[in-house]
DNA sequence: TATTGTTATACTCTATAACTATA
DNA sequence: TATAGTTATAGAGTATAACAATA
């Protein structure tokens, strides 16, 4: 009823509580890809490639939103530790196609399911809110 | 009603929701902050340093998630091009207290409108959606 | 000519450990 | 001894520009 924040939308507001619940959590994804000796792009770049479904290297730099050029370091990471691999391209040579090595979709699955633990801000909510949350951000994203 | 991801707890459900939509946001974030020529965490620094209140070196570090010893270049940085500096404090004097220059007040202001801006995502919510996930993330976050 | 991925370069962020000046 | 901030060091992410191989 009361706004929650200063002024504003609604909208606006919800962006604003937002940014600042994701801020508060920053520390403990953090400490959880410290968890799998992984680097925070590192970590993303394992969440973004899906073992069912290699991808080019172009791919990935796309959904990290970074330049081709910063994925060749985080692959070769990645590969160095044998988590994923490179291969050529099929029908176009200039490509590279990462796979997800079953070392790296071992250590993938575990790695998603200590990120699936919403923080506790979220825990706490009542199943009500809990599920009008997740249907309205449902709808956000256009799940719904 | 049906489940929006693949399973779990409501809560578990909205925060993998959450994640997906804060990564999709990363971009445009990282953009805003190219904008001022700020990079992301002195742009956090800023966001997190109110004018009103200087504080310690420390309480910096605290707030940004990171060793003190960053906060040494990040201040540095934003000191250098006059939006912040340094006073000696005044009971301890081995802590230095932060300002926020009138320079970085006024960039400040500039930065906080952008980033209020809520993502396309939320924007296009109804308003009841809107007004119902501000005042949930409000009871989340323990401001209602 | 245009595109994919790499390399070279330069800057920022990050943690750890050693240091200083205070306390 | 302990603490606030700095410095030194090393590793990682980031963008830009130049490059090789391929299209």
């Amino acid at each position: 009823m009361a706004p929650a924040t200063t002024s504003g939308s609604a909208a606006t507001e919800a962006w604003t509580l937002l940014q600042r619940l994701m801020v508060g959590q920053k520390g403990r994804v953090h400490t959880i890809a410290a968890e799998f000796g992984l680097a925070p792009a590192q970590m993303l770049a394992l969440q973004v490639l899906e073992p069912e479904h290699p991808c080019p290297m172009s791919a990935l730099a796309q959904a990290l939103r970074c330049d081709n050029s910063n994925v060749t370091g985080i692959v070769d990471r990645l590969e160095a530790r044998g988590l994923v691999e490179r291969r050529p391209g099929e029908t176009d040579r200039r490509v590279k196609i990462l796979a997800v090595t079953p070392a790296g979709e071992a250590l993938r699955e575990r790695l998603q399911e200590r990120l699936r633990e919403p923080p506790e801000a979220l825990a706490r909510l009542g199943e009500e809110d809990a599920q009008a949350l997740r249907d309205i951000l449902a709808r956000a994203l256009g799940d719904a």
